[in-house]
RNA sequence: GGCUAAGUGGCAGAGUGGUCAUGCAGCGGCCUGCAAAGCCGUGUACGCCGGUUCGAUUCCGACCUUAGCCUCCA
């Protein structure tokens, strides 16, 4: 029985679709005017996690993610930038999927984008306009007013007058409210803009993905997630105008995940401490130790992002694919259900992956003992269920052999000159030449090729 | 100031009212020409102070510390 954990309410709770054997889900996604960082990368692969495994379970998901492609900060970079607005999100849309696809991310089903639901955020405004939601203020935006919705802050736990006396609330004659948020921004002279009924303008932020989701999924779907940070306001904000909109629940379940931090601060670009995934991805072996890394704790706990960290987990790693490593790939072999339920356990414990890799290394030291044991049959359908799991969390499917022979940095020897220093260090073992083998594995190692002796004579190696 | 999370062994990180997380690193052993890898073994860990309990790291309360949100943010 799958538990998921429910920002409403704080607590795990069953998850059960609302329509049968279907899941509908909607995550905030980018707002691309910059190359991500780990922080979103880690978000991304949370919600990758989350779809996989529902996908895993049976359901039918309909899973969408969306591009915010028109904001402030687009404009502005474009505008430093001396290019278009539209060209610069189109750039790092395009990036995005790149680091995505690395990553080992699916896609999602549907990507809508802001741009190309104007019509449906426009219908939208109107309706909370007609319903006395929403307000076209003096300064010629529509505003949603906040008081008119009586729920708001029940996602946040915050309340309306601990909010408004909050001493950062910035003060705006438009607003009949300080709390009240932008539904439609009225076009200053040279900014993008759409005509409208209240004037050339464009949407705010939170309307979008009220009309994207409720359009793509109706007004009342299972799951919606975003990072820890979006809860409020922009996720209060979504509740109130599509709940006051289409009056309806909106949202069954909220998900959100937890911060990146470095040196126990959040990774954020207003604080400048944060890595791109592409420049982190550089240090790496492979992008699978930044996924792998993600996946080590917990989705809704903090995670603290260090070179140290992702040499751990790169260890960790190396030291399943060295098992999966001459196991014996017989393609057809199934895996063991047992296991496979225990696993299913803990991804069932609201997607604990720390748990599930627990078990999966537990068979993975079931395969290596398989191995030595020469116990093919056993270690065939261990290196199965390895590579089950890892199908499910979206690692472990390379092949080991050419995963272990790839290096972090740049290539001191070429696997040409390697395979010729090795059948040298072969002939003087042949003569007991142990000086000259020795000297040999020692170069090798100085150049980060490490050698593994096989009991047939043979000799593996791998980068360090 | 308000609200919300969290503090676990050298590091990372789950979990639980009373034998075991797991991984990385270390140490000992087996194996090996020697290594490496693997396997086996190995750690008086649960912020502090009280309370409940036969028994608390786990429940309750206070305190300390950290982070996040309250403004754009994944």
């Amino acid at each position: 029985m799958l538990k998921i954990h429910n920002s409403l309410s704080g607590e795990k709770e069953e998850f059960k679709p609302l329509l049968p054997n279907q899941v509908r889900m909607y995550v905030c996604g980018m707002t691309n005017y910059d190359y991500i960082h780990v922080g979103h990368a880690r978000m991304l692969v949370s919600f990758d996690l989350v779809q996989r495994y529902l996908r895993s379970l049976g359901f039918k998901v309909t899973y969408v993610r969306n591009v915010t492609d028109i904001d402030d900060k687009i404009i502005e970079r474009a505008a430093a930038n001396g290019e278009n607005w539209a060209d610069l999100a189109r750039r790092f849309t395009v990036a995005m999927h790149e680091d995505c696809a690395v990553l080992g991310l699916q896609q999602p089903d549907l990507e809508p984008r802001a741009t190309e639901f104007i019509g449906p955020i426009i219908a939208m405004i109107q309706t909370l306009i007609e319903k006395g939601y929403a307000y076209e203020a003096s300064s010629g935006d529509v505003m949603y007013s906040v008081r008119k919705f009586p729920q708001y802050g029940r996602l946040s736990g915050k309340k309306i007058d601990d909010l408004r006396s909050g001493s950062r609330v910035q003060v705006d004659e438009a607003k009949l409210d300080p709390l009240d948020f932008v539904l439609w921004k009225h076009a200053k002279p040279g900014e993008p803009s759409w005509e409208s009924p209240w004037g050339a303008g464009r949407p705010g932020w939170h309307i979008e993905c009220s009309a994207m989701s409720t359009t793509l999924l109706g007004s009342y779907f299972d799951l919606h997630g975003g990072g820890e940070d979006l809860k409020f306001p922009h996720h209060e904000n979504e509740i109130a105008q599509s709940c006051a909109a289409c009056d309806s629940p909106f949202v069954r379940l909220w998900m959100h995940n937890g911060f990146v931090r470095v040196n126990d601060e959040k990774m954020s670009k207003s604080l400048g401490n944060f890595f791109t995934v592409r420049e982190v991805l550089k240090t790496l072996r492979d992008p699978e130790v930044l996924r792998f890394f993600l996946l080590s704790s917990h989705y809704r706990g903090p995670i603290n992002y260090s070179a140290a960290q992702l040499a751990q987990a790169d260890e960790t790693l190396l030291g399943l694919y060295r098992a999966l490593k001459d196991s014996g790939s017989a393609p057809a072999t199934a895996p063991d259900p047992a296991e496979l339920a225990k696993f299913r356990e803990a991804m069932d414990d609201d997607f604990n992956t720390p748990e599930a890799f627990a078990v999966l290394q537990g068979v993975a030291r079931g395969l290596n003992l398989a191995k030595a044991a020469g116990n093919t049959a056993k270690a065939s359908v261990a290196a199965a269920t390895v590579r089950a799991m890892g199908e499910i969390l979206g690692v472990l499917q390379q092949d080991p052999d050419s995963y272990l022979k790839r290096s972090a940095g740049t290539k001191d020897l070429s696997d040409q000159e390697i395979e010729v220093l090795l059948s040298s260090r072969r002939a003087a073992r042949a003569a007991k030449n142990f000086a000259e083998s020795d000297r040999i594995r020692n170069m090798l190692a100085a150049a980060g090729v490490l050698l593994e002796d096989k009991p047939g004579g043979s000799t593996e190696w791998r980068r360090a």
